[in-house]
DNA sequence: AATGAATGAGTCTTCATTCAT
DNA sequence: GATGAATGAAGACTCATTCAT
């Protein structure tokens, strides 16, 4: 019955050698840089012949793409329906997702992702317009979501959303960037905790976004943003 | 009559030619990359041939060291300065140390840098060690500073400075980052307007980290971290 | 039928492809020298591409040095055997020495390796060392022995044998050097016949050194090489 | 008076120059091998800017030609005065001969040229014609002339006198070859002092050459040529 | 399907030579 | 005459890609 279902070794493997080669060289384009990895390297990391690579992405150029949306798609899926399901108020909600994306992202190889967008995307234009589209855009409005959710509800002040959706992200891209960069470099500067600072991150920018009763919190960015604050 | 002050073209050139190189070189290592940049380039768009890069720079390399160098030197320092002869609120002081630092760096072909250094500082041990030394550790201690400042004034919280520091600092550099990836894709997504943002980001981040009367706020960051919250 | 024990066509030139490369290689470093002869020279006389040649070879000086090592080494050992087991005169076995030499060495294409060796010897301190070592000093004891079994067997003068032995061997490496200089330019000069040339060398020698009768001759070479002659 | 005699030092510089510049060209072109020397070097070493180089030489290969023939002119006729005005044996001319030869040039910088001449004149076969026209050929008279006039006299046997004379000759390039191949590594297998090594060339090939009694060396070189010796 | 030997376009770097000063 | 900044042709070497096996 089960002879059947079960796959012979080569076949698997043949499926399997796509991501295999995915995985390696979303390790070595992290670790050195895509243009300073040679395509030989990545066969050889995932066990396989020179060659073989080109049976199954045209090009470098091609293997990185395919990497970038591979470890993409669905990056952005997850959250949103853990935002839609989610009755807590909306700072344990942002807490929630945070740690859920450092979870399976931040602090998987997929963090690796982030810095080869930042240094490649100028030179593929096209794949830009898909991480735009795939995960900025996606991206941004489950945070804008989140964020009206709590203002809606009076939990947090009227705040220029476009905005704070970015003081709430960045800090997290930075996190995997420098994990990659500096914190690649052994025995370099103090090494910080990311959950840690994930914690105190969304602690501070929460607070600093909750309504409050003093008359300095109580003017909203939106209108402030127009003059000097007297 | 001017004829004994003029100074030869040549001479004027070769005084010059080093940092029309090195101004080449930041725009090219930033637009495409440091190793997608050949040698050649940064030579003509400095206006010399290929031969003469070598007059002034061993190597590539070299070049990209002395581009870094030339262009974070003096970086930390003139925030020092600001930082320690300011006699206004924390809050203020922020905001303008943020400010100086768009205008002298963010703004500036400069941003680009950190672009560069997220993606070499892996293939340069000795650099990133320079990097740490000159720029990360004096940049960290000069926002740790003004954080204890404010702390001992009763303006601000007790809150973990390291990490303090960083969620401060991180939006910065990402701005820096995003303006030579994705902002530089013409006519990709919404644009940010830097200023805005920055003004944003201190606003949010400094509130969330104000001394509060009411219960919610009153429980230290720093007591906080070693258990979990009930 | 012969289909199973067919080599491969790509296997049987792989190879074959160092040896290929080193005989192309040694022809053109002693046509031209080493310095004046381009990596790409060398596969094209082997009959491949420039980077074919990078396969076997990590770098031009490599592939120098293993030319002379490929074509000197067993040079000496041959001598050795052949001295080892002759049992006529000196005198016939320093023809016999020389004559073989000739036919195995200064006939072939590995003379222009004495040309080699004198011009990038001083570039190439480790290879000046490995060519003492191996090629030099077993040469030099070769003869030396040679020697020593004449003056012990009464038929040789006693003599200074170190600088004997290079009465004896220099006119031999001459006369390759001069083939593959002088004797290259067409039609230049007269022309010698090398192992005419070499009998005439062993015979004129090895007379001088014969023990002889007559006053003349009598006063021993070792004798006199402290004082002045009178 | 001397006034007039009297050379502006910038004029008499002016004049050293080309000088100044061949020695310096000798010197590297001995130590580094030509192709290996850059012109920059020679122009280093002697004193003055790159350019200036070709104020007086139309090019490295032409600064080439004139460090060879300044060395070698006259280098021939002084020993065939020496020659033509000789009055003692043939066995004490020759001696004389090389002891002049190694004072005039073995044991100056110009026997660097022999080790110039043996790597490059494959590359210049119009300096071929100049070196075998006014060296090689002026020394081979004078040699042969020398070996003649020991035979007239009865003093030396009937030899092969073309072959002869590169018995004599060989051995005296060879010493000026070894001192600046591996005569020049320093601290490479043993030293050989050249006057010593040149009184035992002498004397062993002399000795080789005289007129003797026994019947073996009766038989002149010339008759044996053709066929085997009895 | 997989291999890996072979390729050759492309890059960094050197250096003989020129020429404005 | 002298200089040395600038040039650009040339060469060693790399590596993405191909294709015979």
């Amino acid at each position: 019955m089960n002879t059947k279902t079960a796959v012979p070794i080569r076949q698997r493997r043949k499926e399997a050698r796509p991501q295999e080669l995915l995985d390696a060289a979303l390790e070595l384009f992290v670790e050195k840089g895509f243009a300073a990895t040679r395509s030989e390297e990545v066969a050889a990391r995932a066990g396989v012949a020179k060659g073989t690579l080109y049976l199954y992405f045209p090009s470098k150029e091609d293997l990185l793409k395919a990497v970038v949306r591979e470890n993409l798609a669905g990056l952005i899926a997850e959250g949103a329906t853990i935002a839609g399901a989610f009755e807590g108020s909306t700072h344990e909600l942002l807490v929630l997702l945070m740690k859920t994306w450092w979870e399976r992202v931040g602090n998987t190889p997929a963090s690796g992702i982030f810095k080869i967008i930042i240094t490649e995307m100028g030179n593929f234009p096209d794949f830009a317009r898909f991480y735009v589209q795939e995960v900025i855009e996606p991206g941004r409005d489950l945070f804008s979501r989140v964020l009206q959710r709590g203002i809606d509800s009076g939990e947090l002040r009227q705040v220029n959303i476009f905005e704070t959706v970015h003081v709430l992200i960045f800090p997290m891209l930075m996190l995997c960037l420098h994990k990659h960069s500096l914190g690649a470099c052994a025995g370099i500067g103090p090494i910080m905790d990311p959950p840690s600072f994930i914690e105190t991150h969304v602690d501070v920018v929460v607070r600093g976004l909750l309504v409050r009763e003093d008359a300095q919190a109580a003017e909203p960015a939106a209108a402030r943003k127009g003059g000097k604050r007297g």
